[in-house]
DNA sequence: TGCAGTTTTTAGAACTGTTCTAAACAACTT
DNA sequence: AAGTTGTTTAGAACAGTTCTAAAAACTGCA
């Protein structure tokens, strides 16, 4: 019901990326389950539970290929800490600030109106909305 | 027009912080003229260009200061690059991808419905928008 | 299957942005 | 002016991320 085939090597492959064991172990961990927020170091330290073992560059080679691939997306909430969230669609975050938790919430209600049209010679990539919260 | 007397030291005294050359010099880069985005290696290679030198550690401090006493807000925008905006007021913010540049827009005619209620144990402390635009 | 050609992985060094440290210095108080 | 406290400084330290060059592994083709 996770809405994709399980077979890693098959969506690695389709998303232009050879599926080395490494890679398919990551997507494994990243893409089998729930949607999940995950930054390079915690990702490494939840893939050396795994008998196979991947270096911290390759994590995070990785995860800047996936994100390139359209396959993550990255969120920047904090400086110095990137998340990288396993759910591409349409959807917001808020994050608990003291901690660093973050959650995603559905777009399907929510509507931004009267955003400016953007500045000369650009067009609209992304809107990031980020509700920030405290305990 | 600016909204706020250029007495820095007043104005420095008056958010609890002593008045030193050093952060009167800041201020008067930040607040002296129209609202600003800076990083601090930018505000750094500014103040250069004046009499007093001041050190890149300095410069970390006050602009943590300042924001910590409410006359600057952070900005994340990207991994890796704090922004610090002398408006604290209510808006948003256009963020130019490819080179990192950063505009303001006012919130008036900005309207954000649906946001869903904060998880359980918080409360709102402040919603981000950023629009991201590509060149 | 074996081989060649290419891509990927790896450990460690390098790099970037930020914070820390301890000593010198400047601001306030009296 | 002396004392007290807070601030500045250079440089070291630190965190997160990217780079490097050599070894390993994937892929296509014979």
């Amino acid at each position: 019901m996770s809405g994709t085939s399980p077979d890693f090597p098959a969506r690695l492959r389709a998303a232009g990326l050879r599926p080395t064991r490494q890679r398919v172990a990551l997507a494994r961990l990243l893409f089998e389950g729930e949607h999940r927020h995950v930054t390079a170091e915690g990702l490494h330290a939840e893939v050396r539970g795994t008998r196979l073992p991947v270096s911290l560059a390759t994590v995070y080679n990785a995860l800047n290929q996936f994100r390139d691939a359209g396959l993550l997306r990255e969120v920047v909430v904090a400086p110095g800490r990137s998340y990288f969230d396993t759910n591409t669609g349409h959807h917001h975050h808020f994050y608990v600030e003291p901690d660093g938790e973050l959650h995603d919430f559905p777009s399907d209600k929510v509507t931004i109106a009267g955003l400016p049209t953007p500045p000369k010679g650009t067009r609209l990539s992304r809107v990031d909305v980020i509700v920030r919260v405290r305990r």
